[in-house]
DNA sequence: AATGAATATATTAATATTAGCATATACGGA
DNA sequence: TCCGTATATGCTAATATTAATATATTCATT
């Protein structure tokens, strides 16, 4: 089983989430506290941090802790052009 | 939650598996029957199958059958955008 | 130091995915 | 019609994912 195609599709699988996806489309449209997640996936914010951990951990986004809140970005360029892709 | 991210996150999740994302590279490639994604993907022949099923729900693939063999391309123009992507 | 807001972690039960085997079906040729 | 090749389907056990709840941590303000 070839070590790249397992690669790019953990990428995708990772992204491949409704409320991942709705992360991923929200950061890179400028939104980037985890509140903000919260209202706009419906779902509470510990379910809210766990995707986003998932999406740490794949390497598709960062977060940065400024004061009280973390700011988080899409630190992957391939994760940013699949979901523009779907625009 | 949103049904247009539910569409989309569906599509990627798809992909999103090692010996999925295997075939359709393949298909894009020019590859069509499924003895050789047995070949390319190591994995048993049912196997196979039942990941051309997904795929085939999931509307990113179809499969014509000409006598003995079902030649398989992808139909769904996203899919063939994001494998692409992914070069 | 105490409080409150923002976010993270742990745990767990429910559910979904996966892989493989056995077997079935479809078709072409003898 | 029988056989061999190509592909599909049914079933099941193992494993992974998911969502929720309770709780912990981090930081700013007072």
């Amino acid at each position: 089983m070839n070590a790249a195609h397992k690669r790019k599709a953990d990428l995708l699988k990772a992204i491949g989430h409704p409320i991942r996806f709705c992360i991923v489309d929200g950061l890179l449209g400028g939104e980037q506290n985890v509140a903000t997640m919260v209202d706009c996936t419906g779902v509470p914010q510990p379910t809210v941090s766990q995707h986003l951990n998932i999406l740490k951990s794949a390497g598709i986004i960062e977060g940065q802790r400024i004061g009280n809140q973390v700011h988080y970005m899409v630190i992957n360029k391939e994760a940013k052009i699949i979901v523009q892709a779907l625009k």
